[in-house]
DNA sequence: TGTCCTTAAGAAATCGATTTCCTAATATTA
DNA sequence: TAATATTAGGAAATCGATTTCTTAAGGACA
């Protein structure tokens, strides 16, 4: 049979214990800081733990305590290749492991009944928690989750019905932000390349855009947004070129991601148009793809790392009783690299 | 006191014994498909359960049974922004769900001492084996691991010493297929633009794209070879200025990453050339932002995904006793799109 | 000095399963 | 028919900790 099945940490407590001289309980206590125990026995005990090299059963420990310092994530999108749900993941792991809980990954493919299985698994290891990244389906639908009495957050996704805490992004906020640095510059006129018009995220940045105008007291022309309904190169590469074509083109432009912007980048180069000198440029997500850009592109990034930690944070209040079904925005922030010739803030 | 720390899935297999009308043990027997049990009782066991919606406690299952179905994942890359660790990290998740494991997620950020630290608390938790992805450490500061008897394999690691069974792209093959597919293409002058020199990878894939030369005959031509140094895309758009300022320039370019590519895409654009009528172009990593290029990167795609379940499977095996220290290379694949106008394989 | 209280530490129960061992009933075989 | 083997199912031990309950010893106080 499987040889490393068995012997694994040898070193029980009753091994401290008959080391020590000692009973079992009072190595328990030693442990736990609890009852009352000389200086003597306590050093004692200290010594034959450090001696034996012992580590309690952490599987031994969660049976009679009834948790297990362990939160379960699953994750529900399907996109291995964007970094957005690893910056998630590392977000929730850090923080976790911060507050010394570990972290279960479950990938369930955005497939419901994988979901369920999954959900499952991790109630029969007995999580403390549940974290949904990204999660597509309606909250409604979690009949094993709401049978047991786990926590559960949303992370990254517009919850549907607010059962539970959940965090998500503010886009209306980074698109402002966005809009407000091409403004604080001195522009008057500005693009917006928008993308998929079924995602949320694209109206929620065109409101952001559309926002900072009015706050600014600049007047929206519907002729500066622009879009093809899609969110790569090739979208911000036709875009820029409508947009160009105005009669009184933009003097700056927001695009709606950071492919839009790399590939509005492409079309001002192909007209002959440099950026920052003759047009300003921003994008949103903060890519690798847009850092590494020459000129290096400015971006909005959006805060998953703290989102991830908000959503542990939430998690182990919800673990000390606190109920909350609140939805928490967290901010964008703004990264400036040289597309938008910020140094333009010293000719005001 | 925490509210949700208690209380969870109340029904145990003691209820279930109860309703049935049956010892614990009996119950424990149909469960686990074990001893001898008349039809009937095990019937009403079953019925039992499902009236109960009974499902077993992992963690008591776990003490007795010596083992969690459980491992641990130790991601030791600093990077974020790299989509290749969401990949292997999606592959051994993939396989260990199908094979009924449950994995933990750890990330050290590269730091020795949190690494030592999750290795500690892996082992605590009973895992029943441990991955490490994208190890920085040398496999002889394992102080904790060499002690108890888990087995550990390490993904995407360059192994220093072979102690333990190891999975790792095939560079050398991934460089001489982009070589051969240009080559096959009638290429005979093709360039090379390469990375960081400091990294492996940069050596193994200059060698893959000579032994291809080799392999067709072709002869090497140093200044053919070129590179700042670095990854990203202004290497790759100083470069190819570099390749197409010489008395005789290529027809074709294989670039070391992506980045590089695109950058040398940028770069061509700029001299007026077209991608892929007056030059071919392939770059290396199959990255998102060479898919949404226009005209869109051919590129080497790794076999992240598989190699992370190869790791898992390794891991089984080991579990099952299986010793063995290979090195294990997983092949990459071609992943042909418009830039080296692969039409011309009809012009032969 | 006797009573009461506090402290130190061990014995035993417990968490929720699995596993070993045992007993009784039934079936098989000589 | 008697001896033996097989089957069904329960009792109890076990995994490795924690927790509750006890007991004994020592200290404070009247």
């Amino acid at each position: 049979m499987a040889k490393h099945l068995t012997n694994k940490s040898a070193v029980t407590i009753k091994d401290v214990a008959n080391f020590a001289n000692v009973a079992p309980s009072t190595v328990s206590k030693v442990l736990n800081n609890a009852g009352h125990l000389s200086d003597e026995t306590r050093l004692r005990v200290q010594d034959a733990i450090r001696k034996l090299n012992y580590r309690p059963n952490s599987i031994a420990r969660s049976l009679r305590k009834n948790h297990t310092r362990t939160i379960g994530m699953i994750n529900n999108s399907h996109t291995n290749k964007n970094t957005f749900v690893l910056q998630l993941m590392v977000g929730v792991e850090e923080a976790a492991s911060q507050e010394g809980f570990s972290v279960f990954l479950c990938n369930s493919s955005a497939s419901q009944s994988k979901e369920n299985e999954y959900l499952e698994v991790l109630l029969d290891k007995q999580v403390d928690g549940i974290i949904f990244l990204d999660n597509v389906v309606k909250e409604r639908h979690l009949p094993a989750a709401h049978l047991s009495n786990v926590p559960l957050v949303f992370l990254n996704q517009y919850p549907q019905e607010a059962l539970y805490p959940s965090v998500i992004p503010n886009d209306v906020q980074g698109a402002k932000l966005a809009t407000d640095h091409l403004i604080a510059l001195g522009h008057k006129r500005i693009g917006f390349i928008n993308g998929r018009l079924k995602h949320k995220a694209s109206h929620l940045r065109l409101e952001g855009y559309q926002a900072a105008l009015k706050a600014a007291g600049l007047t929206f022309d519907s002729q500066l947004v622009q879009g093809k309904d899609i969110w790569d190169e090739e979208g911000g590469y036709l875009s820029v070129n409508d947009l160009m074509a105005l009669t009184n083109p933009p003097t700056a432009i927001f695009c709606a991601n950071d492919p839009l912007a790399i590939g509005a980048l492409d079309g001002l180069r192909q007209l002959g148009l440099s950026v920052p000198d003759d047009i300003a440029l921003i994008g949103f997500d903060n890519s690798l793809a847009a850092a590494q850009k020459r000129p290096a592109l400015s971006s909005i990034e959006m805060p998953f790392l703290d989102m991830g930690k908000l959503a542990v944070k939430l998690l182990l209040e919800s673990l000390e009783g606190k109920v909350s079904n609140t939805v928490h925005k967290l901010n964008c922030h703004l990264i400036q690299r040289s597309s938008c010739g910020a140094k333009m803030r010293s000719s005001f």
